[in-house]
DNA sequence: TCCATATTCTATAGTCACTATAGATATAGG
DNA sequence: CCTATATCTATAGTGACTATAGAATATGGA
């Protein structure tokens, strides 16, 4: 069974060489063998572990986070009460950027549509930046 | 008529006073004239530039973008055809990003559901963040 | 007037999650 | 054997700030 370059596990697990290397160092992913010639030499569960790294980063979880939700992975009897707060915390936050954006959305939405293409002086997208009372923006 | 410190601006701009010095660092705010014992000393005027950069801030305009769009103000009888362009795209990367996160509310949704706050064995937030194929996550 | 507190100043480093670069070495394919 | 590719390390850069340290100045009260 031979082992897997660093190149190779960036490939099938979807996750780029230097932030490979960049996992290791900072002590997320467990820093593999290395062979003769200093080359590091992955076994398959490193695929895994990165797939894993991948879709929580994906999902919008921080560093910090998905360190606490591997270290869980190593504990399957523990309660998972934890990642449970930790996907939640996630789902509210990420309703909080929704939200902001939609109302941002709708202040974008009217600047442009009230700008009719003529002169800086007359643009309302300017004018609207610049006084934040003409605008119906109301984010907290 | 007494000159405003920068402690004033940033009360009556709301952008912090480290802020507002990095922006001067960057070119993005006039350097003011300087006191006797090298203070800032402000006129009225940068707090309605400090809004204006704030208020673009807030609606997730990069400094770049925010740079060219203080350089058209000075230029107000050119065509805002640029500053139209501009919100455009701004809009059109919010409306990619609301996209994408109500994709990623679905997801972290259906991960909380499932989840019977048992043990991490069973636990479907880790067994999703595990398996992505486990999930219907379909972001691009 | 003195003193304590608050404000300001500069320069530098830290944040987050990478990404890019430079320069050296090693391997694989033709 | 030669060349192109892959790998290695260390370091610096990204964006938009934020924090820190250490010095100087200003403000307000006893």
């Amino acid at each position: 069974m031979p082992a897997l370059s660093i190149g190779q596990v960036a490939e099938s697990s979807g996750v780029k060489v230097p932030t490979i290397r960049y996992y290791e160092r900072i002590g997320l992913l467990a820093a593999p063998a290395r062979s003769a010639s200093n080359r590091r030499e992955y076994t398959p569960d490193a695929v895994q572990r990165l797939r894993f790294i991948r879709h929580a980063r994906e999902l919008g979880f921080d560093i910090e986070a998905i360190r606490t939700l591997i270290e869980m992975q190593h504990h399957p009897t523990q309660s998972c009460e934890q990642a449970d707060e930790i996907a939640s915390a996630q789902l509210a936050a990420v309703e909080d950027r929704i939200e902001r954006l939609t109302a941002l959305k709708g202040e974008l939405e009217r600047m442009l549509t009230c700008c009719r293409h003529e002169r800086v002086r007359n643009c309302r997208v300017i004018e609207t930046l610049a006084d934040h009372d003409k605008c119906l923006h109301e984010t907290h």
